[in-house]
DNA sequence: CAAATAGTGTCTTTAAGACACTATTTA
DNA sequence: TAAATAGTGTCTTAAAGACACTATTTG
């Protein structure tokens, strides 16, 4: 009872990336298909294993983040830790979840890193048919729920537009996200109202045929206050 | 560039635990004293690391629960991942942070395992001329804030409560959380509206000398709907 | 002109917050 | 009776949400 040879267990480190964007109006998640064993051939949320032991974990998120979706300067945010012994046979992984909210940008490139990678939206990835690898189903869901929430009380909606945006724009953003119908009218209202969340930036963008839309470009406030309000 | 001997790298895990609960109308933490290297002898969150390479991560943060606190049964959630290389001198540990919110109990009593542990104002703990191990005065600092803001919009104000307890008990767990004063009479308006967020319990209890108080207990309602606003 | 976005007005409902007041139940 | 909690009434203000409406700027 004096000596103790007892030593914590070493354990693996990995971070796992829901990464969500907007295309054609409805919400999508990068997937790749796994290239080895475990769970070889099936649909897995991008991620990794730490590189080193001196790597900080934002930046193994950050490293993935340009390596396997060619994306830089995204939003990136902790979302949780997710490690239950037995979700990877390899060993004990524990893997840091991060949420990245990027605008729309071109597909990935085949032939690069990132030629595996493919956007899904994210009701087909959580269709009960989908098989997702590991426990990424609960990581997708709960980054997907982090995103719902966030739109309310924070200035997170503009991370899914480029640099500027129309106010229309970003109401898809709530409808696609929330899944809801918004009056553009109170929408209007009420991100104007909503100081520092929004602010006017350059001239007008052309449409098709109608008057031209005012630009934005996200303002210095992530706290909404007012909130914006689920349906 | 056929065979890589890379491997990630294994890194130690470890729990910390921000363990709140009210003590005359004033949140406190549970704090105790580093008793080996590193920080030995400065003040620290209780914590440890995995026993095994098999023990699920909350199981772990129950096991210090009880050992370095003798609580059990009490509200726990993941609070987030700390994990800068350097901050342990001993090598490359990352921390899962919880949450623990305790009703108020005996003082740890002398002789067991939580001994050197000691509740302190959560103010004094936060206070410049505290010095905390490793980073967590972070860790507590988020914690504080993740408690303030679930008391908004969820029913966790009742785990500060024990399991019946009175209306304007409840009122001190805000008042204190926040750092503000309310109004009893709107306070009892709102906490009976929120359908769902406490029941009526048992018959009443004494006062030293007036009306009797009414017992309740927490309700089956998790999200509050209208949530409480904080002024 | 039509089309599309910009922007206002107004009504209803809900809730926050301030505060006066009455009712009940004990020592 | 005083003390303490229970519970109601009412006023003001802010905001959500519905929806009609006018204004502007293009092809």
């Amino acid at each position: 009872m004096a000596d103790d040879p007892w030593q914590p267990p070493l354990i693996l480190l990995a971070v796992d990336l829901v990464i969500l964007t907007l295309r054609d109006a409805h919400l999508h998640v990068l997937l790749v298909e796994r290239g080895v064993d475990p769970f070889l051939g099936v649909l897995a949320l991008p991620g990794g294993f730490l590189r080193d032991e001196h790597e900080h974990i934002e930046a193994a998120a950050r490293r993935e983040l340009a390596e396997e979706a060619g994306l830089y300067d995204v939003h990136l945010e902790s979302l949780g830790v997710y490690g239950e012994p037995g979700r990877d046979p390899r060993g004990r992984v524990v893997s840091v979840a991060y949420l990245a909210i990027a605008p729309r940008l071109p597909d990935p490139v085949a032939g690069t890193d990132a030629a595996h990678a493919s956007w899904t939206p994210v009701d087909d990835a959580l269709a009960h048919a989908t098989k997702l690898a590991f426990d990424h189903r609960r990581i997708l869901t709960d980054g997907v729920e982090r995103a719902r929430g966030k739109l309310e009380y924070t200035a997170l909606a503009t991370a899914f537009c480029a640099e500027t945006f129309t106010i229309s724009e970003l109401q898809q953003v709530y409808e696609a996200v929330w899944g809801v119908q918004l009056d553009p009218r109170n929408f209007y209202r009420k991100v104007q109202g909503a100081r520092g969340f929004i602010v006017a930036d350059g001239p007008m963008r052309k449409t098709p045929n109608g008057r031209p839309a005012r630009l934005f470009k996200a303002g210095p406030v992530h706290e909404l206050n007012p909130p914006m309000t689920r349906p």
